[in-house]
DNA sequence: GCAAAAGTGTTGAATTTACACCCATGG
DNA sequence: CCATGGGTGTAAATTCAACACTTTTGC
């Protein structure tokens, strides 16, 4: 190594994580209530420094698996935020990720860390410790944008599910009312799903066809318009 | 601070920088050739690492400056790249940002860390050291996506342009054909650009309407579409 | 047979695409 | 007066938006 590589302190460098779960019909985010200084007793997202050895999906699977309990779940980068200020104990650059789980799928526990883990409807969100906030927000303004032209919302979802839950995620997610039958063709036309042939059982109504995600998928031929 | 702040190793934090410049109906890209190892000789993106004190956009600030002679230029962060074998000298993640340049407005002049500086189409960039091949790759791709809803164009123009100029300027980045009466509507229609109400001088042919950027943009409502 | 949710299709409106003519300028 | 590039409009095709009836099921 040259001299010259060793010549500059650095900032510690951290992961957060914004994790959105969809349940009861609302989109939720995943909050830790902070055991330790600084923000003791309040919320925040889940987050952790990088090991020297580490890299960042890495972490960010670490810090899943011990301050929530989930494995193996979708994760994106964010962005990285690095405001002088953030966080009290020094300067700490974090680089914010985004998770999408099925919360059906797995139990959250509450790492030994945090004094609670708690799913939150994101409009019922507190005031979040550091600049968590600002984090939170970014997120899901990504997740609205994306779920427009990506098909991400199906790792919120079962397995297979039905057009109608399909639906309702995304006028949960978008906050807009969306022509039921117009949202189905635009769907289908897609080829984001496949028809699994079978249907759901056990309804008091018609039974309705159940889906599943393409994961063979060849491009993007799908852009939902929202009225403005 | 706490005890367990201090106990993690931290890699070194970097900046690299995919400076796009417009010139000669060509888009081109910013590369430094390297006076030291590793990658000596080698073309890469400027870039530099960061001190415990600046903020991110302090350290591209500082590099585009110190290594190319360029300032006040427009800047977003892209991604973080944290591949642990991407610099051989050792733990280096590096928050890519992208940066538009009218080149007309500046003159670009190696540093004293650079044997030389120089502009490079997109289609002729040469294999880069590091990382930077993939780091290019991202940051073109992400130009050519968001200049589909956003008016990021006008940073490569001269403060007043022509229709011509920015139609011409579109089908270079997108590497595209775009009928010219509809993207002239489409343009006018977004309200993104304003008429100066004058004329550009001196050509052989009829004196083209100039244009200039809308500031005071209210929101995006520009979104165009290319044919698939 | 009735209530509740799911499946399906059509029509008008808006947008996009394709395309051609006239105008201003310099030589 | 002509060659070159710049300004403008219209008609057809496509896509989007709005909307209503029929089917299946459990009770």
């Amino acid at each position: 190594m040259s001299k010259a590589f060793h010549s500059y302190k650095n900032p510690s460098l951290a992961v957060d994580l914004v994790v959105f779960g969809y349940h009861d019909r609302k989109l939720s985010v995943l909050l830790l209530n902070r055991k330790e200084e600084p923000f003791k007793n309040s919320w925040t997202l889940p987050g952790g420094f990088l090991q020297i050895e580490e890299c960042l999906l890495q972490v960010c699977n670490r810090i899943m698996k011990t301050k929530t309990g989930l494995e193996n779940i979708y994760l994106e980068q964010l962005y990285s935020f690095d405001e002088p200020g953030r966080d009290p104990r020094g300067r700490v650059i974090s680089v914010a990720h985004y998770a999408l789980v099925n919360p059906q799928r797995f139990e959250v526990v509450a790492g030994n860390m945090a004094n609670d883990v708690q799913w939150f409807p994101v409009d019922t969100v507190p005031q979040l410790g550091f600049d968590h906030d600002q984090i939170f927000g970014q997120a899901l303004q990504r997740l609205k944008s994306k779920i427009l032209y990506y098909p991400v919302g199906f790792e919120l979802l079962d397995e297979t599910f039905t057009m109608t839950e399909l639906h309702e995620l995304y006028e949960c997610i978008l906050g807009i009312s969306i022509d039921r039958r117009n949202f189905r063709r635009k769907i289908l036309d897609s080829e984001y799903i496949i028809a699994t042939g079978t249907k759901r059982e056990g309804l008091k109504n018609r039974h309705p066809d159940l889906y599943r995600f393409n994961k063979q998928l060849k491009q993007n031929n799908f852009q939902l318009h929202i009225p403005s």
